[in-house]
Order: structure tokens, then C-alpha cells, then sequence
DNA sequence: CATGCTTTCCCATGATATCCCATATAGGAG
DNA sequence: CTCCTATATGGGATATCATGGGAAAGCATG
């Protein structure tokens, strides 16, 4: 089943926090890379990327099933700590903090690299996406996606023209 | 019967109190599994949530009848200090305080895991969450949900379309 | 004490995940 | 041009986890 665009807004309040910045610390995903899916649902994470998600605590990526598109979100994993956090300013029981936690916190894995640097794919979080046997690893900064070949060249298209008919650029920080 | 609507007018009346963060030592429940309840009325914690349960002094969970839904609240053993604390801030004998406290703390059983990290589920506890076969075990942080599978569904679609519709962010934590 | 009932422990199984080794390929360094 | 290293990929061997069932250990009842 494939997300609706309606559910942009969730996404929306699972990233706001970063347009008030995020852990330093990490490193930015760039660029994208095809990788195959072998036989047993490994994937390696492109070198890069785990240079990006190096965690001194734990080895490995969060994996979210984007409510946006249908493709699946990485981050590293202290993401979660600070969403975590932020999501504790609420009281307990609130349904403020129910249903933050049941929109992002539910629907992610968290997965730890194997000794080559891969991470098995869940069978739910692979059908989600349609991922059969090559995945385009999408950098985007903070985060990264995983798409199909096919969907990605779609969506990059579709990206590319948002870009080029609503004239969108990238507003210098504010101090 | 269920219980469940009635409760929740008590809530929304002391939301409000809940404030700040748990002890920031405990793991996070993450992601949603689901699992078998045996002939014995047993179900196995699912492994990540095992250790994110981890506590030195008892191997078990704290199991409670949700406040707020027809499901299960699963705690750490170490949370619930966090809770007392929590309803001490309200004077002893004070009606917010023995109401809050009957509602949650009268609500939980604790509960040790057998030597395969299973809990057997009291009937009583399954019955309230409509638990039969298989069970969805929802992680949200610094607690988790435990629902039918259908149940769940539903109660994510609610939450998807309650984060969209009030337009609920993450904010950043205050310093 | 015997009898049932429930709880706990222990082992078996299949599915999945993880480790370890082998190979291939691409850059970089010398 | 060749060696060396990091990465990507494949596959066999193990370890772990979820699950089911039997056996032993409480525990109340009559």
C-alpha cells in the first residue's frame, strides 16, 4: 500500500525539529547509490553513508517507512534519543505524546550493520517500499532514503520539476 | 466492557501534570512487532524490547491497563519510581492524586519473564485489551502498547490522522 | 494426603539473523 | 603497472529468537 500525500503533515511534525537544528555531530548523507539485495535480504550500506551513521554507541541505522512516499527513511540512530526527548516534554498519557510516538517511534526498526557493513532488510519494511532486488540509496543530508531504481528516477523528476515551476531556493540561515 | 471512554474524561482532566523526562538510562522501545500467544497464554517480549526492559534488579515488565485505550501499557520496572514521582507532586490525600493514582499505579501488574523471556499474559489483563492470538507490541519510547493486531490498525490510523489534523510538532527541548 | 489445576522449567524445532570466509572490483600509493 | 586497501557481494556455518509441548513443581480443595 502506498502512502498518500496527505500524510505529509505527519512526516512534517516528525521532522520539525530540524528546522531547529540537529545533533551536530553527524555526518551528512550525500548522493545516491544502487545497491543489490541478495538472497537473504542483505543490503550493504554504501560506504559513505556508514561513515554518516557512525554511532559510538550502537552500529547500525534507523529504518522508517516514510509517511510521505513509498520508500523508507534512514537516519542514525541517535536521532532517536533526541526525538525520544522531545516527545518527553509531553506528559505521560496525553495523547499529544501517543500519538507522536505511535506516528514516528512505532514505525521504525533499528538495525545493526553485520560484520561487512550490511543490514537485512525486515520482509514489512521491504514490501512497503516494493524492494525487490536493487535499492537506490538517496543522501539527503540528515537523512537518507531508500527507494526502487524505477520509483527514485520518478520521484527525482517530480523533485526536479517542483524545483523548476515554483522557483525554490534555499534561504540563507537566520541568525 | 471496556471501560475505556470513561476514563478517559478523568484524564483529560489532569493531562496537564505530566511533566519532563524519565530516567535517561532506560532503552527506547522501537518499532512495532507482532506476536503468538501459546495455548498457555504466553507471549514472547520481543527481543529489543527485552533489553530496553533490562533492569539489574528484576527480569520482567510491568504490565498496566491503559488509561486512555483499550490496550496494555508495558513499562520498564524502573519507570514506575518515575510515575510515583510524578503523582507526588500532588498533596497526599488530594482528590487528583488518589484519582491519578488508582487509575494507574492500582492499574499494573509485575510481571517476570520465564526462562525463554516469555510472560504468561493473566486473563484478566488480555481480557481488558481483547488480546486472543497474536499481539502487536508497539514501542513508544519510554513505554509500549500491546494490542490486537486490528485493534492497532486502527488506533495508527487515528493517530496519523490526529498528527495531521492538529497539526502536532516536535518541538525542541527547552534548556 | 490424594486430586486436579496452574505455574514454572526445560528441551526441541524451524525461521531468522549473524559470523566468517572467499571473491570481485575500484581507487590510491608507490 | 603493480600492490594495497576499502567496498560490494555471495555463500556456508553458527547463533539467536519465537514458538510449541512435555515434565516437574507449587497450591488449593476435598
Amino acid at each position: 500500500m502506498i502512502p498518500v500525500v496527505s500524510n505529509r503533515l505527519i512526516f512534517k511534525a516528525f521532522l520539525g525539529f530540524f528546522f531547529f537544528g540537529f545533533p551536530r555531530h553527524m555526518g551528512l548523507f550525500l548522493s545516491t547509490t544502487v545497491n543489490r539485495i541478495d538472497a537473504k535480504g542483505r543490503v550493504s550500506i554504501p560506504g559513505p553513508f556508514r561513515s554518516a551513521l557512525a554511532d559510538h554507541v550502537f552500529a547500525g541505522v534507523i529504518l522508517m517507512k516514510s509517511p510521505v512516499h513509498a520508500c523508507l527513511e534512514g537516519f542514525a540512530p541517535a536521532m532517536m534519543d533526541d526525538i525520544a526527548a522531545r516527545l518527553n516534554q509531553f506528559a505521560l498519557f496525553s495523547s499529544e505524546q501517543d500519538d507522536l510516538a505511535a506516528a514516528t517511534l512505532a514505525e521504525c526498526v533499528k538495525i545493526g550493520f553485520d560484520t561487512e557493513g550490511r543490514i537485512v532488510l525486515p520482509g514489512e519494511f521491504a514490501k512497503y517500499a516494493g524492494l525487490k532486488d536493487d535499492v537506490a540509496f538517496v543522501g539527503l543530508g540528515n537523512k537518507f532514503q531508500m527507494w526502487t531504481p524505477s520509483a527514485w528516477d520518478k520521484r527525482r523528476a517530480e523533485a526536479q520539476k517542483a524545483v523548476r515551476d515554483k522557483g525554490l531556493t534555499l534561504p540563507k540561515v537566520a541568525e
